[in-house]
DNA sequence: CATGCCTTTCAGAAATTTCTGAAACATCGG
DNA sequence: CCGATGTTTCAGAAATTTCTGAAAGGCATG
């Protein structure tokens, strides 16, 4: 491997972070590779870089595409494959949140919904179809407030992020002047639902 | 493996669930197990249900209260360690959060921080640098969010995310609120920054 | 301080995942 | 159609992870 250290060690931690983050270590490096890389990358490029098998190359390329997280790029007059990755985050941000939550929680989103739908017949049942509903509300609440935010344009998102949890302020802030203005049309006395 | 249909097929699931999870099979199941059971279990019970050996279940055991998922409880008059999962669930939620956090972003955070301290020395190694210095400020934007609003109680949490992007539509009402009253003490017209 | 009961450790077996090299497969230009 | 160039597949090897049984460790109680 005969790379700039900076680069080296980049590319050997995400090889070593992989098996956490659910890829393996070549799919991690030729990942922390592909990122760090000031221009799109061939396979046996990579090869060369890294010192893994052609085959194995060739299959983490397939992952990482799999993954979303990689493109596929070609050069005039050339029938190589090349490879790289968005240049804006938040593109990758957005992608690995989308695959994960297809790998990692849709699955069992799926699993509850259908298990939530049979009928307890012992009190065992009962008690683990009411802890199963719980947890299917709980990541519903998650996955939705997910797809809502999902949509907004990565300014103001990031907007949101910066702003934390300061929005409770304003939360409370609106409870005030909502009661105040009275604008629902309802008695400012009855508004007690906190 | 005697235990209720319904139990049955959520235990399997999270053990198959496991690998991508970063936990393996067993520890999946007997988490699964211990989540929908309606009181705490000790290790011989959980043998007894799932049919793992009973070492493969104490490290299975072990691994879970690493990552603080289940807690060791014991009943007067018996020597025995029982364990059972949080009845709330958004504890069950932070403490995952924050454990995978600290398993799968803090270090790379700590590489990142070490390695942004290094002077580049090509233009190959100045892109890289430059690549892992967005990735910074990116993480580090993405878990000053987290820590910021980790700390809310869940209902203000709960409130925040059923609220979703309609946060969003506040933002610019404040804006406008703002401008309007003009309480930062800056002409209105110079308002163009969006 | 021995006995009984429960938990943990650990070395090796079993299972799974990852990795490789060779062969098969595609496609372009001649 | 042929050969050159590049990609994919796949069976088995290598490495890693998971799992087990046996032995060791800990700690109350008599």
């Amino acid at each position: 491997m005969q790379l700039p250290p900076l680069v080296e060690s980049f590319v050997l931690h995400f090889g070593e972070m992989g098996s956490r983050w659910g890829i393996n270590r070549t799919v991690g490096q030729v990942y922390a590779l592909l990122f760090l890389a000031p221009e799109p990358l061939c396979a046996d490029d990579i090869v060369e870089r890294l010192g893994f098998s052609r085959s194995n190359v060739s299959m983490a390329l397939k992952e990482l595409q799999g993954w979303r997280l990689v493109h596929l790029r070609h050069r005039p007059g050339d029938r190589r494959d090349f490879f790289d990755t968005p240049s804006d985050l938040w593109v990758i941000v957005r992608t690995l949140v989308e695959e994960r939550k297809k790998r990692e929680i849709d699955p069992t989103l799926t699993l509850l919904r259908e298990t939530l739908m049979t009928a307890p017949g012992t009190e065992e049942e009962r008690h683990a179809l009411e802890r199963m509903r719980e947890l299917h509300e709980l990541i519903e609440l998650l996955t939705g407030w997910y797809d809502d935010v999902r949509r907004l344009e990565t300014e103001r998102l990031v907007q949101l992020l910066v702003l934390g949890s300061r929005v409770q302020k304003m939360l409370e802030w609106k409870d005030r002047l909502t009661n105040v203005t009275n604008l629902g049309g309802r008695p400012a006395a009855a508004a007690d639902d906190a």
